[in-house]
DNA sequence: TCTAAATATACAAATTTCGTAAGTTTTTTT
DNA sequence: AAAAAAACTTACGAAATTTGTATATTTAGA
């Protein structure tokens, strides 16, 4: 580990940044009081990090990497392709109340802050990861050997293109809410699969 | 009804600063967000309210108002006294949904946007009528007859102030919280009464 | 005690918000 | 359709907040 993750007051910044921002937002959350909030000085928080667009950067490397772990795990794991996607779905949701609602809303609200590319990176390399997972699941036939492998590449970048198109984000509560509509509409089609909560 | 109030402007400001408000709070909202919310130039707005705070302050009145509305209903329709309690009590959870945890704490914690004096009144004008309730209750003969009127008065400025206690807010996760706290005490004294939801 | 790190304080620069004024467009009234 | 009223856009200076840095002081560990 770098010395950095291991220091105390990194963690507190941390910590502290993750309470506001999950709250209300990136923008609406001061650098201070990020500060006054875990307890260190501004001086101390600048020794981390430039800025606070760097921060909220780092926190969503964090939580990506996180969640990439335990997708990985998931899909590698020994259970049944239909558990697996069941638990990929719930994944899913699950990891949506961790991000919390403001966050993600507030770096779409806000292009200035510069974020959205960097979330769209995050979401191209998740996408690659169920691509690994779509070709092995397709070379142990749980998916039909007749849908070629580029269109499913293809669908990914639409996929990709309709998660950050603000005409359809705005048709939906929350952006989270069109990307858990993209990623079951990728694994079910418009049919029928379960009974909504 | 004055001429305001049926103004449809006026309204969407208050449909939109409550939304605002009751998620973030005053301070982090500013008047700008607000009036592109509700779809009104920023000068329709200062044609209703000369700035945020009177705004806070008009949101404060409608919601105690109803609050008020309902709770007289309460206290002179035509159930048992036990029920009544159980409503009441009932009555104070509803209203700290509708009040929005957001809205009170930041009134609590930025004693600059002067509204806690606000805050107090209007608290002491729900004592008062909780005041008339009882001392109703007392004659009826549902309140034990040993107990003074002004021990019940003097324990209700005890209340009002510990509702408004800064150390004692602390300990409790809102100023709600305390407030249910304290409201339950007075009811039903320490003793065991009712399973906790 | 000496040294390195953390903090408080202070400050200029940048940004945001506020409140008002101008002129323009839209709606209503006559 | 013309005139009047209401609402909107744009612009702008003043005030307030936030940012990032420099300096002096305090704290903690070797």
């Amino acid at each position: 580990m770098s010395e950095k993750e291991t220091n105390q007051k990194y963690q507190q910044i941390i910590k502290a940044s993750q309470i506001l921002f999950w709250k209300h937002g990136v923008k609406r959350v001061s650098i201070e009081e990020i500060c006054s909030l875990a307890k260190v000085s501004k001086m101390t928080f600048y020794r981390f990090f430039p800025n606070k667009i760097e921060l909220a950067k780092h926190l969503l490397e964090k939580v990506a990497k996180e969640g990439f772990d335990s997708y990985k795990n998931l899909v590698t794991s020994d259970i049944s392709f239909t558990e697996k996607i069941n638990k990929l779905i719930e994944m899913k949701l699950e990891s949506i109340k961790n991000v919390g609602q403001e966050f993600i809303l507030d770096l779409y609200k806000n292009p200035e802050l510069g974020l959205i590319p960097f979330i769209d990176e995050l979401n191209k390399e998740s996408l690659k990861l169920t691509i690994l997972f779509i070709q092995k699941a397709q070379k142990e036939g749980f998916i039909r050997k007749n849908l070629k492998i580029d269109f499913i590449l293809y669908f990914f970048n639409q996929m990709a293109r309709m998660i950050t198109d603000n005409q359809l984000i705005e048709k939906y509560e929350t952006p989270q809410a069109l990307i858990m509509e993209v990623t079951e509409f990728f694994f079910y089609g418009i049919g029928a699969h379960q009974d909504k909560k």
